[in-house]
DNA sequence: GTCCGTCAAGCAGGC
DNA sequence: GCCTGCTTGACGGAC
């Protein structure tokens, strides 16, 4: 087990060992079978408390919730008042996560885009991040993320930033959760800093992405940058971390971590502290080699 | 019963 | 132009 500055480890969506999972999904066609969407809400949430009790028994300190948490829930065919229905629930499950400690997050997709050109692109955005915020506020999570990519460049980086800020500076109730992530191909880690400390909200380093889009910067350099931006909320900073697979392009996601890979974070990291979210197919098997007994 | 292509949605980059 | 990468599961039709 790794003795050095105190990291938090955890892991996305689902639970392959018990199993659990809060990413239930269905299709659109099916959404007006309203009875079926509620099960299927109550059962991702009920998962998601289920997942929460074998994390506090194993030591894991943080978890992201399923982009489907409530499937569809911002899409204007959804037929009922998920508030009204789930909210209750959502409180009970953000009030036993506070309990045991663990810190809960969402990573909205790579349809949503506030910088968009296409004005229904942004809206639609903004839709999907207000429901996301909707859900932290149920939950309680004063420490909650909602990870978000920046998006397109559109041939002009500048511009596009510009607009994403611009988007995105009156929407108070999502910007107390939302943190920048840079990404393997567009957005560095300096960029998405730059971007983040023009809307008040913090940034996150993902470190695989870096190794594949450092722009002019290491990895300790780029911790430089995106730590303190953490600051902006007074919680722990957060970083993503995984390792590519050999078998695939460049950017896809191994099923564990290289410890190569887990051994350059933390010399990057130093003394200083974080909560790190791996994120490979393995789910919490890949946490294993960094000292979390799974069995 | 199992396999397989498709399903709401956006981008960039490699071929 | 098409395919794949970015969380992965659901569903219907073919066999």
């Amino acid at each position: 087990m790794y003795t050095g500055a105190v990291i938090r480890l955890g892991y996305p969506t689902q639970n392959l060992t018990i199993p659990a999972s809060t990413n239930r999904t269905l299709r659109l066609a099916s959404l007006a079978d309203v009875e079926r969407v509620r099960e299927l809400v109550r059962e991702n949430v009920a998962d998601l408390k289920i997942i929460l009790r074998w994390n506090a028994e194993h030591g894991v300190g943080l978890f992201r919730m399923g982009q489907n948490l409530i499937p569809f829930a911002s899409h204007p065919a959804f037929a009922y008042d998920w508030e009204a229905e789930h909210g209750e629930d959502l409180r009970e499950a953000g009030e036993l996560a506070r309990n045991l400690g663990i810190r809960l997050s969402m990573h909205p997709g790579q349809y949503i885009n506030p910088g968009s050109l296409k004005p229904e692109v942004v809206e639609r955005s903004l839709t999907e991040l207000r429901y996301v915020a909707r859900v932290f506020d149920f939950l309680g999570s004063p420490d909650g993320v909602a990870v978000l990519h920046m998006g397109g460049a559109y041939e002009d980086k500048q511009a596009s930033a510009a607009r994403f800020v611009e988007v995105m500076r009156s929407e108070a109730g999502t910007l107390r959760y939302l943190a920048l992530e840079n990404d393997e191909r567009v957005w560095t880690v300096a960029e998405v800093v730059r971007t983040a400390v023009a809307l008040g909200i913090p940034a996150i380093t993902d470190a695989f992405h870096h190794d594949l889009n450092p722009g002019s910067l290491t990895l300790n350099e780029a911790l430089d940058l995106s730590l303190p931006t953490w600051g902006h909320r007074s919680v722990r900073p957060k970083l993503h971390l995984s390792s590519q697979d050999p078998a695939k392009q460049a950017g896809a996601h191994a099923y564990s971590v290289e410890s190569r890979d887990w051994q350059a974070l933390l010399g990057a990291l130093g003394s200083r502290e974080a909560d790190v979210m791996v994120e490979a197919k393995g789910k919490e098997y890949a946490l294993a080699p960094m000292g979390v007994e799974i069995g």
